[in-house]
RNA sequence: UCCGGAUUAGCUCAGCGGUAGAGCGGAUGGCUGUUAACCAUUAGGUCGGGGGUUCGAGCCCCUCAUCCGGAGCCA
């Protein structure tokens, strides 16, 4: 039997289709899964806008498409003319009744992930495979949205994106968490952890300035909250005190949260997320000062004193006793970094906030107001036992026209994994760099 | 780095010191409304490597390797 040409249609995304209901149209994409039933299959068809169900019937397409059709295996490419249908039986409530299949590509090997549990090790193994999941295509889809909704709010508010370099001389915080590169004739360079410092620079010039882009932690840390590589955003905020700085902090974290329950609900559903958790996350957070849970977490039996950092456990113990996001203030001034203003009031403590997530998904945020006297600062950095010749152009800025100012991080994938309901954060990212994993 | 756990079919896992198992995936056949489709048949294994105990080891012991989880550090 000779082929019939392929039939013409216009080329609609899946994600546009409920707009075509009795229409005909094209679809472009993959084969994620199918059901084939003798002379009826299903196929369960992904386009990288969504997903949608095709009926084809040997019946309405003749035997020749119908053979075409049945030799796609899993994850085969093809595009198919049909008609979208209401169908109250079809995953979405729609589907496609085909007329035409067109094979773009058959693999020869059989598709690794198949329809039943993976271990994890596998799956990472087969990360450039496993985006293509439904799980994997809503997480992503869910950080777009929490990147997009992090970049509205700080244009929105006339805040200037400044990119921060990747490549820094070895200024910054402690020296041993830091990867080093090897920087041509000049010697040894290291990747950022922070831009921070840049940023303050940058603050002095145009105000308001935000970056958003990758740092690096040569920290051999195993946990489902960390990773080498992460994204961070991070604000500065010229004549901002800790005050401004905290209502900064909660307006953003409730800007996403907020855009992101009205741009995804599709895809939190997908995920089980429950939402009703979520919802409640509207400015202003509770806060406590880190005298205040100590005492608290003491009441609750841990062993803690005044001067210990906040581990992991206490963090989710604070974090239980509050149903949204709460901000723990003016940590020990032996715990935190050398630029951060100690309290006039307190000196032992520095004007600082941690923001904690709810539902034990830990530090999203790390917070403080900068030490803007040169004289301060230079005494603050020789208590840390840091080389103060190495900060000139930090302290210059300390020298000219300095000014009261604040800013903060904010760890990009902790709040995907918060927001997705994430048990790891490694499924955060698309391509996850963790301790002994760089491939692919 | 420290403390736990794991390693058996392509994948996920059972397996009591005595002939190597299941589900999924693959192949073949059946089925016009499937929802991780279903039914039947079938192929598929040096039980992570090395050493030891034993008449006999997937199982017990030692060792190495790899992975996972947790801690510290942090976002």
């Amino acid at each position: 039997m000779i082929r019939r040409g392929f039939m013409k249609a216009e080329w609609i995304y899946i994600h546009d289709m409920k707009n075509y209901i009795d229409k005909k149209v094209e679809f472009r994409g993959w084969l994620a899964n199918r059901r084939s039933s003798g002379k009826i299959q299903f196929l369960q068809l992904r386009d990288g806008s969504g997903f949608i169900q095709a009926v084809v019937e040997l019946s309405r397409v003749g035997e020749d498409v119908f053979n075409s059709s049945s030799a796609l295996k899993m994850e085969s490419s093809l595009t198919l003319i049909g008609t979208v249908v209401k169908n109250e039986r079809a995953p979405n409530g729609i589907e496609l009744l085909a007329e035409d299949v067109k094979v773009v590509g058959i693999p020869n090997e059989d598709y690794p992930i198949s329809k039943k549990d993976h271990g994890i090790d596998f799956l990472m193994d087969n990360r450039h495979l496993w985006l293509r999941s439904k799980r994997q295509f809503h997480i992503l889809n869910i950080r777009h949205n929490i990147i997009k909704a992090t970049r509205d709010f700080y244009n929105n508010r006339d805040f200037t994106l400044v990119d921060t370099p990747i490549f820094t001389g070895s200024i910054g915080e402690t020296a041993g968490n830091l990867f080093e590169i090897d920087y041509f004739d000049y010697g040894k360079v290291y990747l950022t952890q922070t831009g921070q410092l840049y940023l303050e620079a940058a603050a002095m010039s145009l105000g308001k300035v935000y970056n958003l882009g990758p740092t690096f932690r040569a920290e051999k840390s195993k946990t489902r909250r960390h990773l080498i590589e992460f994204w961070m955003n991070e604000a500065e905020v010229a004549y901002y005190r800790h005050e401004d700085n905290m209502k900064l902090q909660e307006d953003l974290v409730s800007y996403i949260v907020k855009h992101v329950l009205e741009n995804c609900a599709e895809s939190l559903s997908a995920l089980e997320r429950n939402t009703s958790v979520l919802e409640k996350v509207q400015a202003p957070f509770p806060r406590i000062t880190y005298t205040e849970a100590v005492k608290l977490l003491q009441k609750k039996g841990f062993d803690i004193k005044w001067g210990d950092d906040i581990g992991a456990d206490e963090e989710t113990g604070v974090a239980k006793e509050f149903d949204k996001p709460v901000i723990v203030e003016k940590y020990p001034r032996e715990l935190k970094a050398f630029y951060m203003q100690p309290d006039p009031e307190n000196p032992q403590v520095v004007m600082c906030d941690d923001m904690l997530a709810p539902e034990g998904y830990g530090e999203i945020i790390g917070a403080s107001e900068r030490i803007w006297e040169k004289d301060v600062l230079i005494d603050s950095l020789k208590s840390k036992k840091l080389p103060v010749e190495g900060y000139q152009w930090y302290l210059d800025l300390r020298e000219y026209g300095s000014v009261p100012h604040s800013g903060f991080g904010m760890g990009i994938e902790r709040v995907v994994a918060w927001l997705c309901g994430l048990e790891h954060i490694r499924e955060a990212i698309p391509f996850a760099r963790t301790l002994y994993r760089v491939y692919p």
